[in-house]
DNA sequence: TGCCAGGCATCTA
DNA sequence: TAGATGCATGGC
């Protein structure tokens, strides 16, 4: 047997300050348990459980999986030297202060594009309930019980009757059409990531059930398009975060999108030292949170 | 029990 | 073109 293949608990890499928790629950990724021992997780058919111990990333699983997994964790990000240039911008460091263990992870393609498809109208249990059903009905087999994400080619294979286990709604439609894209090749991950931001925002949203938030969402998720937040998404997650007074209830979800969205934006576009650009001004958040009544108060600006 | 959810497509004025 | 509405389901 080839010893190197048995899974075993080993340091991956310093953590750098990342926080498991704080990541993990954050809304951006479905699929991790916290669990006694650590957090348990699953990725491109990997399992793995996942702890932080003195500042080191210790995994259980098999050492040859141990690329994958750094770059799922992102851990050649400096976020130490992010947060130092954060510190010159009052509404990051805030943001920094309310996360500092937060990081944005490197997720599969096509699970960031299903799941995202999922959450649209929807709350994080319920979102976790039909992506793991998804899972029992077409993903392989892991351990008994364990299922991987479907592959594009099993989910393509399903029928919307097969599909209502799932009890997803109209998402359903969404995820066949999505599957069926990405195996006849109109949907590449590859070829997307080649793409200037702009032309691979407006592919994904060739596709039905995607919009700007999903779309947004699979570019800085699963693409690694790490400026896929344009100014006035940053801004308008930042007042969530900054502004919490009359936040929905799903205010926690929102913290967390709004810190990674912060986090990508000024790695990306804050050169060391400089002050981000002022805030455009926009009219409240989307027509049918206003007509709802929903729209979160606007508040006085912050110079940053 | 009823509101609302990490949207989006479609209809209407 | 902007605004309104409906969509399926279940968490809270």
């Amino acid at each position: 047997m080839d010893e190197s293949k048995v899974p075993g608990w080993h340091v991956l890499g310093s953590a750098g300050g990342m926080d498991l928790d704080q990541t993990l629950t954050s809304g951006q990724c479905f699929r991790w348990q916290r669990q006694a021992d650590g957090w348990h997780g699953i990725a491109e058919g990997r399992r793995v459980t996942a702890k932080v111990e003195d500042d080191m990333l210790w995994l259980l699983s098999p050492p040859e999986e141990d690329g994958f997994w750094r770059h799922y964790f992102a851990l050649d990000t400096d976020y130490g030297a992010l947060h130092r240039r954060f510190a010159a911008s009052k509404r990051l460091a805030s943001c920094v202060e309310a996360a500092p263990g937060l990081r944005v992870l490197n997720q599969p393609f096509f699970e960031v594009l299903c799941t995202f498809l999922i959450s649209q109208n929807n709350n994080i249990p319920r979102i976790k309930g039909i992506v793991e059903r998804l899972c029992m009905l077409c993903g392989e087999e892991l351990a008994p019980g364990v299922y991987a994400f479907p592959a594009p080619e099993a989910l393509a294979t399903q029928t919307p009757e097969s599909m209502a286990v799932l009890r997803a709604g109209w998402r359903s439609d969404y995820l066949l059409n999505a599957a069926r894209r990405v195996c006849d090749g109109a949907l590449d991950p590859q070829t997307l990531s080649a793409l200037p931001m702009d032309a691979a925002r407006e592919q994904l949203m060739q596709l039905r059930g995607v919009g700007p938030k999903v779309a947004d969402c699979v570019l800085l998720y699963g693409l690694g398009f790490a400026d896929a937040c344009p100014m006035d998404v940053w801004m308008k997650r930042a007042m969530a975060v900054l502004f919490p007074r009359g936040m929905p209830r799903a205010a926690g979800a929102c913290k967390g999108i709004a810190q990674q969205y912060i986090f990508e934006y000024a790695r990306t576009h804050l050169p060391r030292g400089e002050k981000p650009p002022a805030k455009p001004r926009k009219p409240g958040l989307s027509r049918a949170k206003s007509a709802k009544g929903k729209t979160l108060p606007r508040e006085p600006e912050q110079s940053c």
